[in-house]
DNA sequence: ATGTGTTTTGACAAAACTGGTCAAAAGTAA
DNA sequence: TTACTTTTGACCAGTTTTGTCAAAACACAT
């Protein structure tokens, strides 16, 4: 189960690509690339697709990575997490009607 | 699948409470527990605590509640719900070994 | 309709949190 | 050491969240 961060660095080290290249490239600071990769901060969902587009990478699949990074995050000293998915797993599927 | 919100007004009015007193009480401004039963604010983890104190509530009950509230909130507008919920599983089982 | 009480709403300020910038520190390899 | 990349941390600005308050809306008697 792959994190954003590891998602994106792969892509960059399978281009061959540094940081600081990426950075001019996709006007992002380096510091914040870093930072994402090492899964330090957290990025938009804007400069998530950013990167999707830049590297080639499946919009759904980079968005999973990051959207459960971010839940699993909340819920990262909870004991309760099961619990916690499955209801709100309901209160998803009953929103959605 | 009842929201935080939900749970927290029930107890007040099986208990015939004012928001007023339950403010006076607990000492939170009645306008944010109006809005906490509402689901216009979130509380924060010690807010529910108290609340289960107060309401004598299960603890944990409540807070699988909150967090799934929260969660769901996140996720309202995203298609991608059930993967994300799938892979944050993941995450955290892995994140506990 | 008026009065008495409760609940909800919205404006406001203070505090907490985010997101970005930069430069220095740390790491890597020659 | 030198030359380079990556990581870290301090700082600022802008946004979001939190709490306070009073007025508006609501409910329901009389």
């Amino acid at each position: 189960m792959n994190s954003f961060g590891d998602i994106i660095r792969k892509a960059r080290e399978e281009k061959g690509l540094f940081l600081r290249q990426v950075a001019a490239e996709m006007e992002i600071d380096q510091a914040i690339i870093s930072k994402f990769e090492r899964g330090d901060r957290k990025p938009t969902k804007e400069q998530v697709l950013k990167f999707a587009k830049f590297y080639k990478l499946d919009k759904e699949e980079l968005l999973v990575a990051w959207l459960s990074d971010k839940v699993a995050y909340d819920l990262q000293d909870e004991n309760l997490a099961d619990k916690v998915l499955k209801a709100a797993e309901q209160k998803i599927k009953y929103k959605k009607k």
